[in-house]
DNA sequence: TTGTAAGCGTTATCAT
DNA sequence: ATGATAACGCTTACAA
């Protein structure tokens, strides 16, 4: 990779590499006669400043991190769109990295992109990460940091989420209003934020309507189609089965419907099914699934724009961290 | 972002920062006491490596570029993932940038990418690009380039792509054999190289079974509802319209899928629908959708192996490129 | 075995 | 208005 740099324009402009420097940015006063020169030159010989050399002059990047449980999903890949009009916009670059739900690689992640010198990083947590101390210390080191849809407490930041608690207590409420009696719940991972605040939504409908509230109806419960299809075999199997079923993700819909279709459950007449997914496809469905949307992109959006805002800011005033809640949307697809 | 260097460690064992250096990699032989030592003081003080700093050096990043049209395509995840398994292991990080498929957005991409000194890329071209200069002159730069998927017959290098000469013709045949007598075909930009090569398929399918090819019933079309809407508008429109539709892509079955349904076109019995998609749930659909599928994982780890070995290469014996053909699986989903 | 110094590309400081 | 120099963090000849 043979390269262009100021030192070659210099040489060939008999200029010293300050002056060449200068007139590239016209920063100091330089005569408007050699700013010219080295301008045309730069450009004929398409000289490109190299980012890694600022880096590590002014110990940033112009980059943030980026890491997600996952790209494979579309909540996430529409979030990551999001963030990447945004940044893109205001001159900086996104680095993208995925946790693949798994702690480990969530806290190399983490340090990686703190050794990379990057300027923020927005996170949504991995659905195994419980301890934090990764990214506290991040924050020690003065490293912003925004949460999106999946955050901690433990850590005082802006954050970034869905109206979990509504989505699911429309999503619930929805179901009880279509004369469901016995609604079960499908949860992500119990540790994740959205999986609390999905099961009080869930909870606070069924009080309203004054419902049993029974516990054996949620379960918690990995992605894959054999984790879910052993759940639904335990709801299925109980003396009293549940004609509903509120499943928490994409992921979880998906292997939930399919896990039912396969035991020929006929949906929605015996078991509705609704759930809290940015599936764009789930109008195609047999039945077409009712379901509560997130503003994806929106989420990346705001949470990129607050990150830069903490990268730039100037005022050494303490700041004042936001939780911002974005409202979902109960689409409904089938009268079930 | 305070950081620990080696001079922090060189300063607090009195010693030089070239004995630290070597000390950390074990490159040349150092006293074991000192090498012990600094090893676990730079354990101690949680010291990172700044990976800025080796790229300048070193000319170099250890990291590779990925450039996709679209994050939000089942079939990019997932490529992406596959690239991802191998840098991983291979001790490389994967960059991700999206075209958006626009040829400026990808111009600019690889412009980035240059400049970030990354040690090869990997792309798969947007809808729109014809000029391939860009790349062209990216790899007279000497950067190694990888195509995945979409290529440019232009430039030699390494290729992987799925048999989508075969995809195509295994799908349209199945629909001739399923008693459709006119196929439409709807395909994506007809720049691209998988756009040729499916409609080639799909071509050699009907004339193998003596169907007459009709041009009129291959549309080219962007992803959008409103364009296949269009299409879709024009075919039923048409004299003789057609039972049955081969589509080429995720997008233009969704779209295409809609846009029946909109129409109250009863699928599959006044018309069939086949995709070129890798859509996990195409399954629930209803009807549950027929479609080709390509090894997305496999591709994108099939790539980045031959770009790790081009970059890793020590030989300078001049490179044979290949052109690796993975192939498709065609999922029967409905018997229509 | 260890230290010194130069260099990767760039900019900021201090001279001239 | 321009040039010389040091510095960012690290590695590697070359010296000692």
């Amino acid at each position: 990779m043979e390269t262009v740099t100021i030192k070659d324009i210099a040489k060939a402009l008999n200029l010293s590499t300050s002056t060449v420097s200068r007139a590239l940015r016209g920063s100091y006063e330089i005569s408007p006669e050699t700013k010219k020169v080295v301008l045309e030159y730069a450009e004929k010989i398409n000289y490109r400043p190299n980012p890694i050399a600022l880096s590590l002059k002014e110990n940033r990047s112009r980059s943030i991190g980026v890491i997600v449980p996952e790209i494979d999903n579309p909540f996430f890949s529409q979030a990551i769109n999001g963030i990447e009009t945004i940044v893109y916009n205001r001159g900086y670059h996104a680095l993208i990295f995925q946790s693949y739900e798994s702690y480990q690689r969530e806290v190399i992640n983490v340090q990686h992109l703190a050794s990379r010198r990057v300027d923020g990083v927005l996170i949504s947590l991995s659905g195994q990460t419980t301890d934090i101390d990764h990214l506290r210390e991040l924050q020690d080191k003065g490293m912003p940091i925004v949460f999106f849809d999946r955050f901690s407490d433990e850590i005082n930041t802006h954050k970034v989420i869905a109206d979990n608690f509504d989505g699911a207590f429309k999503a619930t409420e929805h179901l009880i209003k279509s004369g469901r009696r016995r609604i079960a719940h499908i949860a992500a991972s119990a540790s994740l934020s959205i999986t609390k605040e999905r099961i009080n939504g869930y909870r606070a409908a069924l009080n309203k309507y004054q419902r049993p509230i029974d516990d054996t109806l949620i379960k918690y419960c990995g992605y894959s189609l054999v984790e879910v299809d052993n759940v639904i075999g335990e709801l299925l199997a109980d003396s009293n089965p549940p004609d509903a079923i509120f499943t928490a993700s994409d992921r979880l819909a998906v292997s939930c419907l399919t896990a039912l279709k396969n035991k020929h459950v006929d949906i929605p007449k015996q078991i509705a099914v609704v759930g809290f997914t940015n599936l764009k496809v789930a109008h195609l469905f047999d039945p077409p699934l009712s379901t509560v949307m997130q503003p994806a992109m929106e989420m990346g959006q705001t949470a990129a724009e607050l990150l830069l805002d903490l990268i730039e800011r100037k005022s050494k005033a303490p700041i004042t961290y936001q939780t911002i809640k974005l409202p979902t949307e109960m689409i409904i697809r089938e009268s079930c």
